[in-house]
DNA sequence: TGGGGGAGCTACTCGCGGGTAGCCGGTAGG
DNA sequence: CCTACCGGCTACCCGCGAGTAGCTCCCCCA
């Protein structure tokens, strides 16, 4: 219950407004690194420069916390596939695009991915991570243009969810090997390509049922 | 430290020896239902009809436990996997086949496949989890015929391990969300028929590089 | 029928971390 | 310079569950 009256505030570091968003990404970057349950609310706090009773002055508890995390992250993805795919005519080029607008954002909001899909979910936190699961199901399964059973053509999306995420892992996987390095150039591209190759080339082969 | 002299122990309920495969199995089915955290030792040691501390004669901790439960799985997949492939002949067979035993397993062993993928794996028990995705990406990986570069056929190899676990998570969740019933007879054989041919066809697709 | 032994259970300790009460120090205004 | 206010921090509470000490009761044998 902040009234939060303007006074300037002479030698503040960051104004309450900002601070919410600076501790969401705090956040997001300790709990990639540690995934939920190992992750302390100290711990989060001290990283952002502050203690917990301000982080509780944001976010009623963890779980709330890292709830918006996730939900931030999985509706910035599905926002920019949508975006995305309206712009493209034929199917071949919703499947590429997709590919792209994924893998641009895992290697560019690398933490982001590392909580969705290195760390998984348990208790609270699983419910979300199923709904964002489903909803990249749901999203690829529309454009699956072939004449087949809904069951099959649900599946098919599963998979062609799988080809990316399991992509994604193994380098995310292989990026923190190696300790982290910046992306190497184009490596999104090379990602998409010849993900969706394997998609695409994969989804030509389906027979009608 | 148990000297176990075989006295005969008249009414016994269940021997030692065999108490360990029990509790293995017990803690199994327990973990699926609610992952490793949510799950506690006494629940576990009450649904096999004891108590915590003789869990903890037979295993040193919980994530010893959760651990070993995880490998046994782990392990008997990959036998299986490559017991398989060695009776195939033709590259398309040894993928069929792969996929075959992996459904299989999914739809029979449910339990350890929740585990495996449903549910989360943080701290101590990440490593085991990721040293079998890895396992399995290297398993697929001599299975792609193409000549091209290592990285891409390992990214690809991920993405045919992406399209097993996509297509079995969906399975899993929409099993759950039926409340488990028992799995239509045959279903096995289509989700792996449905992802060898989405695996094979994107294979073919693929260019030399 | 009494005694000894051991298997298994009850009941505890202890650390951890989420969540909070209440103090403290600095700034501003008189 | 003194005082009042309030943002932020220190220091605490409390529940939970992993792991364990020690009792109990049952069974076997004398």
């Amino acid at each position: 219950m902040v009234l939060n009256d303007e006074r300037p505030l002479s030698s503040e570091r960051t104004p309450p407004p900002e601070r919410r968003d600076h501790l969401l990404a705090v956040a997001r970057t300790v709990f990639a690194n540690g995934g939920f349950q190992a992750t302390t609310m100290d711990e989060i706090a001290h990283e952002a420069g502050f203690t917990k009773p301000i982080l509780y002055q944001y976010f009623d508890s963890k779980t709330e916390l890292y709830r918006e995390v996730v939900t931030h992250t999985a509706d910035t993805l599905l926002g920019s596939l949508r975006a995305a795919v309206e712009d493209a005519t034929t199917p071949r080029e919703r499947i590429e695009v997709s590919f792209r607008v994924f893998f641009d954002m895992v290697v560019e909001e690398t933490d982001a991915f590392r909580i969705l899909f290195i760390h998984s979910h348990e208790g609270e936190t699983k419910g979300d991570l199923r709904a964002f699961e489903a909803a990249l199901v749901s999203f690829i399964e529309p454009l699956i243009a072939v004449r087949i059973k809904p069951d099959h053509r649900r599946q098919l999306a599963a998979g062609v969810v799988g080809i990316a995420e399991g992509a994604a892992t193994a380098w995310l996987i292989q990026q923190e090997a190696r300790g982290w390095p910046p992306p190497r150039p184009g490596v999104a591209q090379r990602l998409a390509a010849r993900s969706a190759t394997l998609a695409w080339g994969g989804l030509r082969s389906i027979q009608i049922d």
